[in-house]
DNA sequence: AGTACGTTGAACCAACCGGTTCATTTACTT
DNA sequence: AAGTAAATGAACCGGTTGGTTCAACGTACT
């Protein structure tokens, strides 16, 4: 029970079995680091975590700043990915548009809310004056990204006369400030979970004055 | 030309010349502290950059861990009176309320984009998890004594019936996250300085939203 | 003048960390 | 079965760190 994790990796392309380490110290430098921070983390503990040995990740990774580096990189994919399809609803609007702006904005909090994404904005923020390449990186093809398609979505519902907005990208942007603005406090800046009633209270109110700023005044 | 900074300290009162020592020391510390992180400074660098010797600062407060929470408490006073401090205008409001609101929304906006407040968030989120009480103790006294405060302005506008919340509590919530949410892109995570027209138009913005969600609709 | 206290610089310590080397083992390829 | 490449553990190195000790110094009170 060792090792041997590979779930159903074909492990056909990469030159060896090697992508499984990789992978395996990649998750457990972002585990340690989100625990302990940049500085505090030292790559003893990450190779233990990893079930690695320490020369194995200077051989794949080189440094202890790629592998801080690769490790978040890696971690946004897998969040961004899931707040993309957070979207997904707006593709389909039925005859009231709140349900499935609720359905969004739930779905984006809860995204927001995992412990992997609050781990990924601590660590961002904390190492962002060291690293303001990743920093600009990260918000490209993560927050940018999801903005941005998110006023795609915004745009095609108000050509279909179901929001009234002059500005997508500001409206867009307002949205997700409703949404993720108050879980600052509320989840004690990512370090306390919260509930899922709470996410569903916050995306219903975000909503609530989305619309009430956005929905199309009728006697106009 | 070495020493000897004493601006006008009366220097009377404290038992001897030692709070002007301890104030330096912690100034030094938090510029050092959101410049290198918490890990990555050392207590040599954080006494030379106070013109201070190392024991010294160790006779003062005793520990790297309790120099770091000093120097953050420290640093939390300022910046919240600064913000209670731009809620002001919203104790006397015109016949508008939106001119004061923009006005109380750009000051807020101005002291939550202030160098030693972004770095303050910095270093509280990246350390957040190692300093649960710390964080506490800062939030209290921080951001949810702006949101308390606002509330309460909230609710007598409220009254005054020039606005229209069933819940100030998240009136007041929502005003704060339209205007700082979208400073976190924009500011990219508190690394870069947001010149003050952006600031101006993000307050608008949100003054806007806020408005068209929360101002009594007349013919109700 | 004497004393008590804070500051200072320098040296010191033990611990730890990032990174490397190397001989040995494991496992896959042909 | 032979060969190759990666993984391993352990030891090692230079440098740094948090924290302490100590003798010398300056300065404020009495």
């Amino acid at each position: 029970m060792s090792r041997a994790r590979t779930p159903e990796a074909g492990s056909r392309g990469e030159p060896r079995g090697r992508t499984d380490k990789r992978q395996a110290i990649l998750e457990a430098a972002f585990r340690t680091f989100a625990r302990d921070g940049y500085g505090q983390s030292c790559v003893r503990e990450i190779a233990e975590a990893a079930e690695v040995a320490k020369p194995t990740i200077y051989n794949r990774l080189g440094d202890k700043e790629t592998l801080f580096r690769e490790a978040m990189k890696a971690a946004v994919e897998h969040t961004a990915d899931r707040s993309l399809s957070a979207l997904e609803p707006l593709r389909t609007p039925g005859d009231d548009i709140r349900p499935v702006l609720e359905e969004a904005g739930l779905r984006l909090l809860r995204s927001h809310a995992c412990q992997e994404s609050q781990a990924l904005r601590r660590l961002l923020s904390a190492e962002a004056p060291r690293f303001p390449d990743l920093l600009e990186e990260i918000q490209r093809v993560g927050a940018q990204r999801i903005q941005d398609a998110l006023a795609d979505r915004l745009a095609r519902l108000v050509l279909a006369k179901r929001l009234e907005a002059t500005d997508v990208e500001r409206a867009s942007e307002q949205f997700l400030a409703l949404l993720t603005g108050p879980m600052e406090l509320r989840s004690a800046l990512g370090t306390r979970a919260v509930p899922d009633e709470e996410l569903h209270s916050v995306a219903e109110a975000a909503v609530d004055t989305f619309l009430r700023a956005y929905a199309p005044r009728d006697p106009g």
